[in-house]
DNA sequence: CGACTTTGACCTGCGC
DNA sequence: GCGCAGGTCAAAGTCG
């Protein structure tokens, strides 16, 4: 595909701002660019015929992004793999309108105390003689991650977080940091390392959506970046998908467009990734990967 | 003194 | 079942 058919993902194509660049491949499913060459670019593809994409999209308002599959032989990610616990039935939304599990709810609340944050995990002075108790599988949040160029680890982007743990990740020599969200009914999660292949990248990843507003950008300062962008995730209502209301936008991209915002030294966005079936990712290179395996498909790496 | 970071220990899932 | 690696906890330390 020609580069002239590359579009800013934020705009869409009508922003001239030479910060965004989006590395990958396009390739375009409607015939109007402005409403879903965004999605394309992410290689997001709707599969209307999914019981779980009309659940989480008609449950999760405003927030649900498309359902990844292999469109355009782009992105294979699947934010339904790493959200729906096909045992327990349920699907994972964050969202604050929708009633749902979350990662935090993975262990049964009937039997453990202590707050969410905890993850259910009992003090110390009762691990000795914790007992087993086999809940409902992992359900793990929707999840997506980007790639900025940043000599900074941790990118502002108007959320306050505190760091809960930080862990070396095997054959990189860079650590990988974990951040909650500061706000204690807010669950969201994100992670934070440099590539080990360029260390002038740094992967992010968000799992979980805010259930409140930022620290730094009142609500209503909404760009027309994020307008346009907003317009664009919404899919063609010939594609089964319900068109975003006019107050909602993708909560998703928050941190990102915030980030973007608030940065004095603006980071280059070099991809965005949504999460995928973790499963049909651990081959035998996954090990090396870090977060970029376990969010950014290879393929899309070496653009 | 509260908020935040650091860091070792512990828990859990997964592959072998 | 075992070992490894990722993820999380929580006490201690640091900072404003």
């Amino acid at each position: 595909m020609d580069d002239k058919d590359k579009v800013d993902p934020i705009s869409g194509g009508f922003s001239s701002d030479p910060t965004w660049t989006f590395q990958g491949d396009y390739s375009f499913f409607g015939n109007d660019v402005r409403e879903s060459s965004v999605l394309s670019d992410f290689g997001w593809n709707f599969q209307p015929q999914s019981p779980a994409f009309d659940r989480i999209d008609s449950d999760a308002v405003g927030t649900s992004v498309s359902l990844p599959e292999v469109g355009g032989g782009v992105v294979a990610n699947d934010l339904r793999t790493g959200s729906v616990d096909e045992a327990a039935g349920d699907v994972s939304m964050s969202n604050p309108l929708v009633s749902s599990s979350s990662s935090e709810d993975r262990v049964d609340t009937s039997t453990v105390s202590g707050d969410a944050a905890s993850g259910g995990k009992p003090p110390s002075s009762e691990r000795a003689v914790k007992v087993k108790k086999k809940g409902p599988k992992k359900i793990r949040q929707p999840r997506f991650a980007f790639m900025t160029k940043s000599e900074v680890d941790h990118l502002e982007d108007g959320y306050r977080w505190r760091k809960y743990g930080q862990k070396a990740v095997k054959n990189s020599p860079f650590p990988r940091s974990y951040y909650r969200c500061t706000n204690s009914k807010c669950t969201v999660k994100k992670r934070v390392e440099r590539s080990c292949d360029d260390p002038t990248i740094v992967v992010t990843t968000y799992e979980g959506q805010h259930c409140h507003h930022t620290v730094g950008f009142p609500r209503g300062l909404i760009s027309h970046h994020e307008a346009s962008y907003a317009r664009q995730l919404a899919a063609p209502p010939s594609l089964g998908r319900p068109p975003l209301n006019n107050n909602s936008r993708p909560q998703f991209l928050n941190p990102l467009i915030n980030s973007v915002r608030s940065s004095q030294s603006i980071p280059q966005l070099l991809m965005i990734s949504t999460d995928h079936d973790h499963k049909s990712s651990q081959g035998s290179d996954r090990v090396d990967q870090g977060l970029l395996g376990d969010m950014v498909p290879p393929r899309m790496r070496n653009q």
